[in-house]
DNA sequence: GTCTCGATGTATCGATTCGATATATCTATA
DNA sequence: TATAGATATATCGAATCGATACATCGAGAC
């Protein structure tokens, strides 16, 4: 996770750790904290993913090296659609990854989905095996088919997208396949 | 988070470790692992606040302590509300909360997910302090409006359900006073 | 009958992340 | 010239993750 938000943001220009920070921030990863971040920076630099800059003052810029540049490109590539938070962060870094690359794992993470939505259907359906819920979990229960339904929308969108892309890029594509 | 889980689900009842990982994958905790569950429940032994019943074969169930109940308690009262699957847990145990504490809790929520929106909005506004984003940054960012907005919305009608149980409850209570 | 496979069940290990805290610097302003 | 708040790096113990190991049990294949 870390990793992969260090190196996507240092693959634009280099940072130090307070900018890393205040960019996740504004990218919406509101509870990335210091005790994570640091020690992340550290980790990649002793990989020989990313180089540090000193400069003025305190402050440790970090460059991405060559090594770092292809590990990002890895990470982006694997196949992790589990973890909303680690989703939308690959997603965040996008624009590093080929078109095609792109289209495959919108789809995977749109399976995932579907899998997760019939999870939850099923056990509201079953009243979840106890008995009778209360109001607030089944309120709950509700909220997260409802918010299921919605990613799956917003994917579409996505995957939409995505084929004009390839398409754009390599103009013979058979379209109209279904999802 | 495991400490609440566990606590909540053995309120009703005495459990093995298996069985709650089962019944927190029917309330949507998807990603709970043995790895955080079982070191949980010895965590929680150790305190006090479970205790053990050898089973047949080799199963093992844990039933609530009276401090047990206290804590649970505690943790149900505590003012976490910045992480949404720490909350949505909270939720799933609301049953066992005092009315009045369960709309505090909300209006608590309601307050993050407000302040959380604004800066969303801000982040989107200002192209996020770097040049302008690429489509998939901008869908993340979008996206997140949406959602966040409408976890608002779930909220109000929680907060509106809440309050009708607080007037059941106090029937002298004032009646129509904002959020 | 017994073989095998998948579900049930407990457990541990190294690595990562969290949350709290400490501390130094720089800048505006009272 | 305090002093307060934003900027900036760092560390520590505890919690969580992800992978893996391993044992039992029941059902169906053969």
């Amino acid at each position: 996770m870390f990793d992969l938000a260090v190196l996507g943001l240092l693959r634009n220009r280099p940072r130090h750790g307070y900018e890393l920070k205040a960019r996740l921030l504004e990218l919406g990863f509101a509870r990335v904290s210091f005790g994570s971040l640091y020690p992340a920076l550290r980790r990649l630099e002793k990989r020989g993913f990313i180089e540090a800059l000193r400069q003025s003052g305190r402050r440790k810029a970090y460059k991405l090296t060559g090594t770092g540049e292809q590990e990002l490109a890895r990470i982006l590539d694997s196949a992790e659609d589990d973890e909303d938070r680690r989703f939308n962060m690959r997603l965040a870094f996008f624009q590093y990854l080929e078109p095609a690359a792109r289209l495959r794992s919108l789809k995977r993470r749109r399976n995932h989905l579907v899998s997760r939505l019939r999870t939850a259907q099923t056990a509201l359906q079953y009243s979840t095996t106890e008995g009778p819920v209360d109001h607030y979990t089944a309120a709950l229960l509700q909220h997260n088919i409802g918010t299921t339904e919605s990613d799956i929308a917003w994917l579409d969108q996505l995957i939409a997208y995505a084929r004009t892309e390839q398409e754009v890029e390599v103009p013979r594509t058979l379209t109209g396949g279904n999802i």
